[in-house]
DNA sequence: TTGAAGTCAATGCAGTTGCATGTAAATCAT
DNA sequence: ATGATTTACATGCAACTGCATTGACTTCAA
């Protein structure tokens, strides 16, 4: 899938950019995950978790998940037992495709999803929305979903 | 540190911002660890350490690499220790310091570097570089520094 | 149909991260 | 100079991730 890597050959901006990137998210992921922490919470993979469950009401599957979060089927899978586990979610046999099962919000995932946003909103809101107008916002939003379109072959 | 997180209250723009950015990201790692685990290469967090630790000839200490790379504590010290066993770092005693150690490279940690840099590159050329003109990847650098300068009080 | 190929999900194992805490040395306040 | 505080680093333990593989089911082709 990836070219011949033989000469680095990066501009100056590009390289730059880059780094810039993986700063900021670092950045923003310790004071995410650090609110979460300090209240007491699961880390954000739970979070997406239970937001994804909740806006699609009709039961999720395992691989549904996994594409939407971009997270590795594998993890998507222990994560699911761990919030099983923790009575945050339950799965039901899907009658129309018997390999996998269907996911569900338990009340207890509801609630704690409603818990965790009052927390979450307000890092978004500090680490991004406070540095940036609206109109910064919105071409941050467009350069970087320039980054994974698919590109023509 | 964070204020008092009771009205949500964010921008649409923001958070649109915000999943763009998750989503980026995940979307990027997963080509860089994918290009060095294919290459039988050790995962970029080894890499950044040696890239650290080429540039600053003076032997750094785990402090610096913690605030340079924006990791735990805990984690440089664990991953030091994996380098070391790999034979790609050093510690020396600090004469000025005997609380901790100074890090040096050996030849075979500057060597891998090397070697990483050529399967690193193309991936950052291919997932940003493709996707933006050197002007765009101004614009972003620009909008993600604003994003932990210090904000006055 | 039916057997090959593909899809959905789970899991053993090793590597890595997070949390809390511990130890030693430096620094600071008095 | 000396006890309290801070700084640098390490580590036990639990949680999480990555890799490779497996099992179960569906789909597709002949």
């Amino acid at each position: 899938m990836t070219s011949k890597e033989s000469p680095p050959k990066l501009s100056a901006a590009v390289e730059e950019a880059w780094i810039a990137f993986l700063r900021a998210h670092r950045h923003n992921m310790a004071a995410v995950e650090a609110e979460f922490r300090a209240g007491g919470y699961p880390p954000l993979s739970w979070y997406d978790v239970l937001l994804e469950l909740k806006r699609a009401q009709t039961g999720l599957r395992a691989v549904d998940l996994e594409r939407r979060l971009l997270v590795a089927q594998y993890n998507v899978s222990r994560l699911l037992l761990r919030m099983e586990r923790a009575g945050l979610i339950h799965r039901t046999a899907d009658p129309a495709d018997r390999r996998g099962r269907r996911l569900h919000l338990t009340d207890r995932g509801r609630q704690l999803q409603e818990e965790m946003w009052p927390i979450y909103a307000p890092v978004i809101q500090e680490q991004l929305g406070a540095a940036l107008s609206d109109d910064e916002a919105r071409q941050l939003t467009l350069l970087l979903n320039k980054l994974h379109q698919e590109k023509p072959c």
